[in-house]
DNA sequence: AAAAATAATTAGATTAATCTAAAACATAAT
DNA sequence: ATTATGTTTTAGATTAATCTAATTATTTTT
């Protein structure tokens, strides 16, 4: 059984790592990340190697090991569970659930994910657009492009976004588009790339370029 | 802010001199509950003192201070919220919560569970029929009477079952008494004190005294 | 009221997680 | 290739929570 701290830890070697796994995390980044020392992060990467978590070489950095990359899964999932409860039920907006969440998934019970999982009606993707990680690890692959790079007449659902900031994320609140919204591209202005769209098969809209390459979407 | 620890100690503390918190919970009675040693529960006193939180004579035993008070009342107010979301949402059976809710119970933060309560359609009773502080700290104060001490033709809804073993919430799942069932006193026979009731004006059940003792109604 | 039994506290260690300061190592620059 | 710079690790302390064993209070029994 992992503590809340090696939790955290494992967690945030997984997001360092999130787009290559073997990709070596140095020190440094992990205590930036975790907003600690690097003296720190040396001792808990010790343990983290006792424990058969991490594959870790003095000097040169760690990367996950195949139980670590599980365990990382499962704090993801239960991360982005409670992220769609926090959204979808409590009426959390996008940037508020952050740090909810982060208490939320050290939250021990097997049985408590899966009524939560069902409860919500088995959601694949969180309120920001990231998938979950299913019960046994495997994380569903979507073919994700962001709406700059599509073409006329294709259409959608929005499935992510690329920047977390919030001047984004008010933004999409403001004009109404929202995770699993429907986006049908409806034009693209050769001047200045900014795209035409239709949110839900209701209301249009000019989004610039910038915008447009920000918001993923999954095309049928 | 308190620890996870000094939390889990006041709400000790509150539960073991919940009828009548002038009595002074002895050190002993503190260690069997959280099942720990005497020798660590004489340390935390100490530091829970620091904080003002309880009132603390050597050898004489322990008393929550008003401050201790007010944060027992919020640990038990998000334990309670918790375990009627678990109940109503996630079907978790009554026996089932309490583990789940020992650690949701630690979550900080203010605005969840203002929106849970809300979610919720602000409950004033849990699961089990213990009342839910409100968040200013009041306690909903009911007419708990067992069912055994009202008479022919009272009615009223249950609010509480006194003893939580397994076997009597089981037995109370089979009948179909719920929690805000309504029941009527339709015959309390003499001969052994058992009663007749009527379940939420559907169907009628004979139940021993020694159950009628257990359940507890509150009268409209 | 003294002895025996019980309860509570202190003393001294231990473990997990953290820190600062110093030393060891790796990389980049001249 | 030597120096300078930056990164990582180790050494040594600290804090919170816990424990066992020994000591001190209190209560009960005779």
């Amino acid at each position: 059984m992992l503590s809340h701290t090696e939790e955290n830890y494992i967690k945030c070697i997984y997001q360092l790592s999130e787009n290559e796994l073997t990709k070596q995390v140095s020190t440094n980044e992990i205590a930036d990340n975790l907003e600690t020392t690097p003296a720190s992060v040396s001792d808990m990467l010790k343990k983290l190697t006792q424990k058969n978590l991490i594959n870790y070489i003095k000097y040169k950095g760690v990367t996950l090991s195949e139980q670590g990359i599980t365990e990382a899964l499962k704090i993801i999932r239960k991360h982005r569970l409670w992220e769609v409860f926090l959204v979808k039920h409590l009426n959390f907006a996008w940037d508020e659930v952050h740090e909810v969440a982060e208490q939320l998934e050290h939250i021990k019970s097997v049985l408590l994910i899966q009524r939560l999982d069902e409860f919500l009606d088995f959601p694949k993707f969180d309120p920001h657009g990231d998938p979950i990680p299913s019960q046994d690890g495997t994380i569903p692959i979507v073919q994700q492009i962001p709406i700059s790079e599509v073409n006329i007449g294709d259409h959608g659902t929005v499935t992510g976004v690329n920047d977390a900031s919030k001047a984004l994320l008010q933004y999409l609140d403001k004009v109404g588009i929202q995770l699993n919204s429907t986006i049908e591209i409806i034009d693209i202005i050769s001047f200045d790339q900014s795209v035409e769209i239709k949110i839900d098969h209701q209301k249009t809209l000019f989004i610039s370029q910038e915008i447009a390459k920000n918001i993923y979407i999954t095309t049928i």
